[in-house]
DNA sequence: CGTACCATTGATCAGGTTCAATGCTCGTGG
DNA sequence: CCACGAGCATTGAACCTGATCAATGGTACG
């Protein structure tokens, strides 16, 4: 399959290692709109979207529903703070298309990453990763226009802007569905 | 010295490698104002700060000056992504106030890591926190509005509004200098 | 066909930006 | 020791963008 290939490359994964990590994954689809991870639960899992789309989303004390994260085919989802800390989480995962996931399980990634020195590595390269990835998230946030944002969010993926609905892009940006509705229509003029 | 205290609990080093983890550190005091790191360098240090505040800032293409990260006393500095990637940063570091660093060394870490497991297992963890980090940041940016953003440092980190002046906080929460001076009003009233 | 949900649009509001002027403080040199 | 200048914080006024509230339009699905 293509994102195996990607998978090795991004990763760093022979092909035996690539081999015992999917080992530890099993394939789940879902149905849009309904739930991968209710909120307050533990995350015992990272997921990898094979194809479809997914939102990771919260609920303030307002009770105002703010995306956290928009994701698309290849890209890995999941509250990674859960999932290394053990503690609940605030966050909802919820199809925004028909989803076909991996599920990769923590407790049989641990026990890789007990088993030998390269899975260690390896862990900490997708620690690095998800770093990297929150950083770029902060630079967009604090260096640019809710326009801006929305120029280089139409740039980067425009499968997000095609798969999900313009309500849940907007929160992602930090702002209104009204306001992204008149962001997009000066961009067109 | 009580910050090393701080050092094992937060990083889950014993004693041994507590005492190994400093080896590869040397002292530094900067002058307020003075440049830790400059513009397009890559960073093989990492910092901790034992006494006074240090502010990471890039200017962009408007040439506007953004305070990307505000730290003081026990915090650790940096442009992390250089300092794994080995790529040239965008960041500019300067001493907010006369300031005394431990400067920890990359080729004598790589050297600690490469040695013992224990020590990769350790630079996991730096990782980790980095990542944790940054959401918090993401967060911040993501539900507070500015006013709330600034009351939330207030709480955070008195400490970072007494030393640093307010216009270098001001870029850091995302706003000008001006709406910054309002927005203290606005609080004290 | 009707309903529900979402995007769009209009009108008004609020808060942050910009530009400009003033005030304050601290450090330096006459 | 005082006077001046530099740099920063504050304030005012006009403006602009996004938020809010409300209404309309469009589309998909039962």
């Amino acid at each position: 399959m293509i994102q195996h290939i990607s998978f090795s490359e991004r990763l760093g994964l022979n092909k035996e290692m690539l081999q015992a990590f999917l080992s530890t994954a099993e394939t789940r689809c879902y149905k849009k709109g309904s739930i991968l991870f209710e909120r307050d639960t533990v995350y015992n899992q990272l997921g990898y979207i094979k194809s479809g789309a997914v939102r990771t989303y919260c609920i303030n004390d307002q009770g105002i529903d703010i995306s956290f994260l928009l994701q698309v085919n290849g890209d890995f989802f999941g509250d990674y703070e859960s999932y290394i800390t053990g503690k609940r989480s605030a966050f909802i995962i919820e199809a925004a298309v028909d989803t076909e996931v991996l599920l990769f399980d923590k407790k049989r990634l641990d026990e890789l990453i007990a088993s030998d020195i390269s899975w260690l590595r390896f862990s900490r390269t997708i620690s690095d990763i998800c770093f990297l990835e929150a950083k770029r998230r902060i630079e967009e946030l604090l260096f640019f226009s809710p326009e801006e944002r929305y120029f280089n969010l139409l740039q980067k993926s425009p499968e997000i802007i095609c798969k999900i609905p313009l309500k849940y892009i907007s929160t992602y940006l930090g702002i209104t569905p009204q306001s992204l509705s008149r962001i997009r229509k000066r961009l067109i003029n």
